[in-house]
DNA sequence: TCTGTATATCGTAATATTGCAATCAATAAA
DNA sequence: TTTATTGATTGCAATATTACGATATACAGA
């Protein structure tokens, strides 16, 4: 197997997974990090930064620019990638309602 | 490989790494989701609501518990599991720290 | 055009995750 | 004590993820 059944799932539930995977890996949590910190980054910066192989680094950039948390612009031989503000922003709606289940919840049995 | 290299990140990092591991399988989300909603549930009321087998099920209580998100009490021959707001509420506080600093971030370049 | 620089992609190896059948362990009921 | 019932554990198969060397691509400058 290690296959997901994602069939089984709803919608929401599946978005949930999909986005927390994102964050899932050191790495990526790095990478953003860095990116809004240095507000922009070429992948260069991030490999020498982040200490992992250039094609790992590019990689994981794949995978946060196919979920649409970054983007990236092309200058010149280098790309600079930043955070897509808007879709960061439909990321921290959707996992905060989940987290916020709590306030919602009666008290607990155990 | 497919071994990650924790060494080479800091501790924050692979927490944020780690609290998302949790919620990355839509299984997890919704074994959360129903605890919250019942308010605690013996484990073969999940395996019927979401529809994987027991031993799968069992798993993932496993690793949700290993997280230290949720505690089982023995009742009987049932096992009665239940969130652990205690850690529930420092696992939104380290991730929502990681979330927000998009409010510290200045404007994007591209 | 040729060369160097920066990033992406390919191919591959190693480990991790997911899922389940079979089985085990513990307890409650008969 | 025997027999269900419930959940945990084991063992295994299949897929996913992580990481990187080698290579391809794209562009800037000489």
């Amino acid at each position: 197997m290690g296959l997901t059944k994602t069939e089984i799932f709803s919608e929401q539930q599946n978005e949930i997974a999909i986005f927390a995977k994102a964050f899932a890996h050191p790495a990526r949590v790095a990478i953003l990090q860095h990116l809004f910190k240095m507000n922009s980054c070429v992948c260069g910066e991030l490999v020498i930064e982040i200490g992992l192989a250039q094609p790992t680094i590019s990689q994981h950039l794949k995978e946060l620019k196919q979920l649409g948390l970054i983007k990236g612009n092309i200058e010149g031989t280098s790309v600079c990638y930043c955070v897509d503000r808007e879709n960061w922003n439909r990321m921290k709606r959707v996992l905060n309602e989940f987290f916020d289940q709590d306030l919602k919840a009666k008290g607990n049995c155990c």
